[in-house]
DNA sequence: CAGGCGAACTTGTATTATACTTGTCTACAT
DNA sequence: ATGTAGACAAGTATAATACAAGTTCGCCTG
């Protein structure tokens, strides 16, 4: 398949920034010596940092050079990507607490969207420099999940540990108030508003592979979403950004 | 039985497109790649495509290639974008109930965000079928809402009484306990959860047009929202360079 | 030591050229 | 009606090059 250069190179920039390889704040290489490293015309490197630039991941000031940008601050829905690894990206160290870990066999809405009987359930607290962040439930295929320990699962984000590739994702988000327990773990008053994420995840072949649940503290947290309305070729009739 | 050759050409490749073959947003092989491929002319090829492109699966841009359309983008769109129009359509009567309709002088956020000191406030109630929905304040600058009258935003949705083309949003979606105002206007118990959406409206040239506040109750609203791929598309990349 | 100058870097912005793409047309064969 | 072959126009991506303008830093001068 064609690919478009620039957009490649912008992608590979733009992992780096994100693994952190060029620090928050820190200079990029000049867009001679990424010329250099890409073997591509300066021409290039430039449309791709400006796609970065327009992400709002990167900035620039002419005579002086690339960096990083300030921070990004809230969580995006335009790309798959875990809360994780979000946090880490804003230097925000995470660390995940395992409530409960077994193999059980599905029942209910489990079993309906993952279409399989016997599933991994995984049920933890995810922290943000000591404090508590998150509860997730996680249910995948025991298929899927059977090589996995508790200390997996502790150590790196459920998506890093399936080795199977991520299409996309269906995120419904609500409210509520939140339950007894999940008061506990986030040491919040019991009722207190909390967002509910369920996420299903599936692969490049549309299959079903996460069942996600996230309980976020209302007072800390909130989604962004952009809803870009520029492609009226694209669109067939009637895209309309109305209520 | 005699077989239509651009069509078969035409269901190939429909069926890579919905296998995740070329994945969605990315560039297909170019007509002359294709055309070497099947054996077939490229006006032949062309024509496949076109039906493709008249089935809303693909499309090209002169002189950059052929595409997958990116269905992600829209339905991220019309996900979000319908719900409240959602009950509307479904049948249900939708009804606004104005509470305050005034042009005040802008102070703190909402003047920072929409750089203007004068601007038309109206908060209003969302009916379903007579039942409260949705608690809405749309800020707008005075000079873009000074020919509407109270009559005018009780009647139509804001984005259709603005003369202006709208090119996007950025919405922020958070959780919260309903203020007692808020409460009685939703006839819920105060202190319940509700979903908190603030949401920028940009127009074509990107400034920013209406600042609005949407609060719904948790108990029968939530959000859907499609993640697409981590690969960037490549069609709104395109166009965002043609304008 | 203070201050100004300038060399050596950087990004920003053109222009030109080439190869490749789709869009469109004509001519012709089956 | 369908398919092939070819030619040309128009648009895009990339390269190579040049120059303007901003920043940094060291060196030179007084």
């Amino acid at each position: 398949m064609r690919t478009i250069r620039y957009q490649e190179i912008a992608n590979a920039i733009r992992e780096r920034v994100q693994q952190g390889s060029y620090a928050a704040g820190r200079l990029l290489p000049s867009e001679a010596e990424l010329s250099g490293e890409f073997d591509a015309s300066r021409v290039t490197i430039r449309r791709a940092l400006e796609t970065l630039r327009d992400d709002g991941l990167v900035d620039a000031r002419q005579g002086f050079g690339w960096f990083v940008a300030a921070e990004p601050l809230r969580q995006t829905l335009g790309q798959l990507v875990t809360i994780e690894g979000q946090m880490a990206e804003s230097g925000v160290e995470a660390q995940r607490k395992i409530i409960e870990f077994a193999f059980i066999s599905a029942s209910g809405r489990v079993k309906a969207v993952l279409k399989t009987d016997h599933v991994l359930q995984v049920k933890r607290l995810n922290l943000a420099d000591g404090e508590p962040f998150a509860v997730v439930t996680v249910w995948c295929p025991a298929e899927l999940g059977q090589h996995l320990s508790r200390r997996d699962v502790e150590r790196a984000p459920f998506y890093e540990l399936l080795g199977v590739a991520l299409r996309g994702a269906t995120q419904t988000i609500g409210a509520d108030s939140v339950s007894a327990a999940d008061a506990a773990l986030l040491g919040v008053p019991v009722g207190s508003p909390v967002l509910c994420c369920e996420r299903l995840t599936t692969d490049v072949e549309g299959r079903p592979v996460l069942l996600s649940q996230h309980v976020f503290p209302a007072h800390r947290t909130e989604f962004v979403v952009e809803l870009p309305n520029a492609a009226p070729s694209v669109a067939p009739s009637g895209l309309r950004l109305v209520e």
